[in-house]
DNA sequence: TTACTTATTGTAATATTTACACTAAATTAG
DNA sequence: CTAATTTAGTGTAAATATTACAATAAGTAA
């Protein structure tokens, strides 16, 4: 991120969280930051935000420039506006936060800039207020998942009921009773049986599923 | 609003969505545009960021300069960036919402700005995309209320039960049972009757009631 | 004192959420 | 090949929360 010479302007950048769930983990995409200040530094990825540049296309170049893939699910997080929050210059923060599958969205990460999923539980210590970003955008997320389904764009097309449990838990950092969390996914039928059933190494077998599309898409829209 | 001439250089607007509850009625602060585009134009309350100002100075501003009072709740609500929301240059409009009770806040609309609360549902056309704006805060205060208490900056200090069914009643655009409204209500604990009775022209008298403070102020927090 | 207005109150039916433990189906080690 | 082990899958009863519903209390005005 390069700021600007010219005095008294200021500027905008746009952060990304990008989210995966991989082995059962929550991670968060983190780049090394390739300009002052916090050069170095681990951040979430950004970009600043040309003149005519909508704030959908800086997300678009974030994505292409460190995961390769620019067809994600994103959603607007916040503005970060503190006076000194980059201790350079006036640089007002639009965040964004995403949800990604690393298989089924083909990610390349990009390593010229060190582009890597984190774990988040990890201590993670970024530059910037980007930890603040992590924070809010979990906390969204947690508050989304209450009235929309999630995992479509975090899970592989197919996936078992229990891979579906641990998302939801480690997600909403809490265990679900197994009878009644798969009870009341059934009872909003947005799963389809894909017949094919799958080996988990050793123990019987479990039966994959896949989201309805159509299901899948109105309470996402809608809400429960 | 004044553009810019610089070129190429983004303006970072901020633009309050402030609501009231009035006569039974939910009400927006509106003024009118002193400048372009769309001099004249009805508009919410919006100012340009200075570079020396955080978001919530700009919010003060904003505030004192229409209603002579900055003591205000407000929240962020999100940042508009469509390229041409602005068709004389590129403004990315930062939003925020607040609530207001007309009486206890003090307020003092300035007829300069031709400052005015307009009835909501009364198709009010703004300029710029501001009504998106007031849709957006409507729905996220919607959606707030489900899990956090409201009232205590929209009510006078004091008030009646049905006072607070009405407003609610309004906000969420949805008839409330009286008995179990206030059975809810006083399952949270968050009333105390303030003893007085207060007469509505004729009928029984009413009960009025404060908010607890500290038991507001925690469900405000932490959610019901 | 009667008619009218507004505020307040309780209970039963229904729906939702929670708690709880065993059986089924496969693998592996002896 | 059989017993031990691993993982997946399943039902029911109790508790809680939500909904539906209508009469009484307390005041005013004629």
């Amino acid at each position: 991120m390069e700021i600007s010479k010219k005095k008294n302007e200021i500027l905008i950048s746009v952060s990304l969280c990008l989210f995966c769930y991989n082995e059962s983990e929550k991670k968060v995409l983190t780049v090394r930051n390739k300009s002052l200040p916090f050069k170095n530094a681990l951040v979430l990825p950004n970009k600043l935000l040309k003149y005519n540049q909508s704030l959908d296309e800086v997300c678009t170049e974030i994505l292409t420039e460190n995961i390769g893939n620019q067809e994600v699910y994103i959603e607007q997080l916040n503005a970060f506006g503190k006076l000194y929050r980059n201790p350079i210059g006036r640089v007002i923060d639009i965040s964004f936060y995403g949800l990604i599958n690393l298989e089924k969205d083909n990610v390349v990460l990009n390593h010229k800039n060190d582009a890597k999923f984190k774990n988040i539980e990890s201590n993670l210590e970024l530059a910037f207020d980007h930890n603040e970003m992590i924070e809010l955008a979990l906390k969204r997320i947690k508050r989304r998942m209450k009235y929309r389904p999630l995992g479509k764009n975090l899970l592989p097309n197919e996936f078992t009921m229990n891979e579906l449990e641990g998302l939801y838990s480690s997600f909403l950092s809490k265990k679900f009773d197994t009878r009644n969390f798969r009870r009341r996914i059934f009872e909003m039928d947005i799963l389809r049986e894909v017949k094919k059933v799958q080996r988990n190494s050793r123990g019987r077998k479990s039966i994959l599923y896949e989201f309805d599309p159509k299901k899948y898409e109105n309470y996402s829209n809608n809400g429960f």
